[in-house]
DNA sequence: TAGATTGTTAATCGATTAACAATC
DNA sequence: TAGATTGTTAATCGATTAACAATC
């Protein structure tokens, strides 16, 4: 790997800060692209959406990269941000299943410009094995193992659905990937030392409807309104007014 | 709304335990469907990730719904925990942005039986609107307000590109929308009492790539070898095997 | 009654925040 | 020097966990 240039910088980063880097990395290069030399972490803070008190308590984690009086330079902290969470070298990804998740997320333009590299699509039914899909042909979801070892790959994403979902971890897990980003709706076990990091929409939805809920008991609540019915939503209206 | 059957329980629940309720629900679902009619702490802990001293500390929040040296009766405690996240009752919920991803989420089968309806599809693109996605007209975002009211909106997701978001959310919020899930890779900005969830792919693949960048630091390092290059990736089958 | 398992307590751990000394 | 802003401290808050009394 690279050479370390701040060896003892980097131990122990919180893992509620280690969340955060990529949101301030994101707003960094906005701050780039619209020609922002130097910024203040109230200004940086506000670009990434959290109080200036946690951004610079989460830099601290870093090192020292600002200036007292004056703020950051945000090329320089852009980089050193980069660097710490390991996107200025490319990593190369596979997705395995390419239903209309699979092909959103393969032409998800965004991989590129981050820091990924998808190399293979992989998908076990046959009929999808004649598509292209980003430019990128879909292959037998038998070829994981081969692709894995020519390009190095580390981590892997999961579209499929949640019945499969297991056998691929599995099979992911048995050629040496380590990272796994999954979006089928299961719990998925792994051995120690492989991550997995989950993005599900129903959850996320669930988790909005729970508050929404308890917004609209907060109001007047007569018996036989309700969320799908508009005398409700009039309700809402006026709490958020 | 419906009328609470147990007023006092509900208040105040921890978020990190509301993040787990619909995670409870899905692994209640599963044991229903398989048959089972009561469960230990610890069977549902392990069959939706978690240690049990988490899980029946996050039950104790709902209630007492478990029965001391037998356990849980199934399908009583998913209805509780359907109740008390909210979706006994069907959510109506309109998508924006309706290019792969929005096409992904449009298709996802999931939304009806987890509490919520997509009532419809908007989409800015004139070229679009000629579309039917999933059994659903493709409309004019013009059409947000009058959807909103006429179906009782309060959730909206937003799957449109970065630039447009912060629009998008804007009229979500002006038209009465409380509850806004973002897949759009941009901080939004929304009045106090709009709940917002984010999704977003470059972080949690940036998030893996940091953990991944570590695990590989911990190895022997050669200073060739890196992510991407075939020889790197034996070290790290070792480090898993 | 004996065994099993919940619901709760209390200790520990980690994250957030405000305040401010250090320093440009 | 005076004003600005960082990096750090310390207090507070919230989440996790193990242990166990309560009780079926």
């Amino acid at each position: 790997m690279t050479a370390r240039t701040s060896p003892e910088a980097s131990r122990d980063i919180p893992e509620a800060t280690v969340a955060r880097l990529p949101v301030y990395l994101r707003a960094l290069t906005g701050l780039v692209e619209a020609g922002t030399r130097t910024c203040s972490s109230e200004e940086l803070a506000g670009a990434a959406g959290v109080n200036s008190a946690k951004l610079r308590k989460d830099l601290s984690y870093l090192g020292s990269y600002g200036t007292r009086g004056v703020g950051y330079d945000v090329d320089y902290l852009r980089y050193q941000i980069a660097r710490e969470i390991g996107v200025e070298q490319d990593w190369p990804v596979v997705i395995v299943g390419i239903g209309n998740l699979g092909h959103a997320l393969a032409n998800f333009s965004g991989f590129r410009s981050r820091g990924f590299r998808v190399v293979a699509l992989l998908d076990a039914d046959p009929s999808r094995h004649d598509e292209v899909v980003a430019g990128i042909d879909v292959r037998p979801f038998a070829d994981l193992e081969a692709i894995v070892r020519e390009h190095g790959v580390a981590i892997g994403v999961i579209a499929t659905p949640a019945v499969a979902a297991q056998d691929v971890a599995d099979r992911m897990v048995g050629c040496g990937i380590t990272s796994i980003l999954n979006f089928a709706p299961t719990v998925l076990s792994v051995p120690t030392g492989v991550d997995v990091r989950k993005v599900d929409l129903s959850i996320e939805l669930q988790i909005l409807a729970y508050h929404e809920q308890r917004k609209a008991q907060g109001e007047a609540t007569p018996a036989t309104t309700g969320p799908g019915d508009p005398a409700h939503h009039e309700l809402v209206r006026e709490e958020t007014a």
